[in-house]
DNA sequence: GCGCTTCGTGAACGGTGTTCACAAAAATCT
DNA sequence: AGATTTTTGTGAACACCGTTCACGAAGCGC
């Protein structure tokens, strides 16, 4: 009976609904683009009211941030195997992280763009301050560089932001267009550039 | 008598509303951003009724497509200018462009988001696409690069790209800071590196 | 003056995000 | 167990958005 109760009560729980609205909704933003959410429409999907749907997020910005969450940690584990795959040197780390990089994003543009070029209006969830912050701190150490060194802190972040240009002309669908696999195998000349201007230790 | 209601009829005409919806919608998106504008308030700061707003443009997005034009060839008109003040080398007009995008980002990172981050639903006007083949021709030119070879184009796009990330980075408020002076000279570091990988002629 | 066209107008339509009074359900108390 | 209080789900309603369009006013040829 209690049993009973608790179970039926986390099928309409706060929790379950965060969860069933992020996945739907994670859906519908791959698919068809931010643009093509909305609360009603949401709501109906997973068979809730928008009441309910905002009693659990608040906003729907909050939704698309879960969806971001996500993404992040996504993105995250792809670029942790990625140098955990790649060859022991600092040079092959960092430049498998760039094409790992690369290739998240030219694979699912939509949760690559989500994930850097959506403007949302409150600040990022945790996880994503975290994948952040993770982010620089991933590269540094593939790079033998000191996480502590601010100078290091700039260069690798330099170093990330030209990679983070390709990425996006790449996937962008501009007038210019750039050819991906040039644009790919152009991230080994930013890194070694990057060493040779900036040379670490 | 006939001139005189020939200025009349200017004076409330399509390309008149166009010209004033223009610098009032280019005001409102400056100071406070894209999301503040909206059809019936432009309508209003013109004196204008929300129809003959639709009837000059057609669609809000084209009213801030027509801002962007202008935004293209102000940026335009920065970049020629300061390939003409550099000195007469090749890496010092390509820095010079490289640098001159960026403080006119740094500057006026409003009008630069629009350029490159805003997404429209329609094809950019005439002006713009001018903008952009003529941004990677100038860049081509000031690195004595050969505009018909797909090899220099990809290159310079490529390096374009890389510039574009650092300014991307510097432009956007993120968790992880990026330090401008550091950032602007970094783009030598680039430019250096791209000659280096890809040396021209 | 008089049809005819052209053009500006703003109410109205369908959509959005978000709220909130209320009903239903759970939990608590006697 | 029933009564009472608290929590929670609901969807109509609100304010705003982009966009349309019937209509009246204004210009134009005769």
């Amino acid at each position: 009976m209690t049993k009973q109760e608790r179970l039926s009560k986390r099928d309409l729980n706060l929790a379950d609904i965060r969860e069933r609205a992020t996945l739907v909704a994670e859906r519908i933003v791959l698919e068809e683009g931010v643009d093509a959410l909305n609360a009603r429409r949401l709501a109906r999907d997973i068979k809730v009211s928008v009441g309910s749907l905002y009693n659990a997020f608040g906003d729907l910005d909050a939704v698309v941030r879960a969806v971001i969450s996500r993404s992040a940690v996504m993105l995250s584990d792809t670029l942790h195997a990625a140098v955990e795959t790649a060859a022991q040197d600092k040079r092959s780390r960092v430049v498998a992280l760039g094409e790992a990089y690369f290739d998240f994003a030219t694979a699912e543009p939509q949760r690559w763009w989500l994930l850097f070029e959506y403007k949302s209006n409150a600040p990022p969830d945790a996880k994503v301050q975290d994948f952040q912050i993770g982010l620089l701190e991933m590269l540094i150490r593939a790079g033998d560089g000191d996480p502590k060194s601010e100078q290091h802190r700039q260069f690798f972040l330099l170093l990330w932001a030209s990679v983070h240009g390709l990425v996006s002309l790449a996937c962008r669908p501009t007038i210019v267009a750039v050819n991906p696999e040039v644009a790919r195998t152009y991230i080994g000349d930013l890194v070694d550039s990057g060493f040779n201007a900036f040379p670490i230790s």
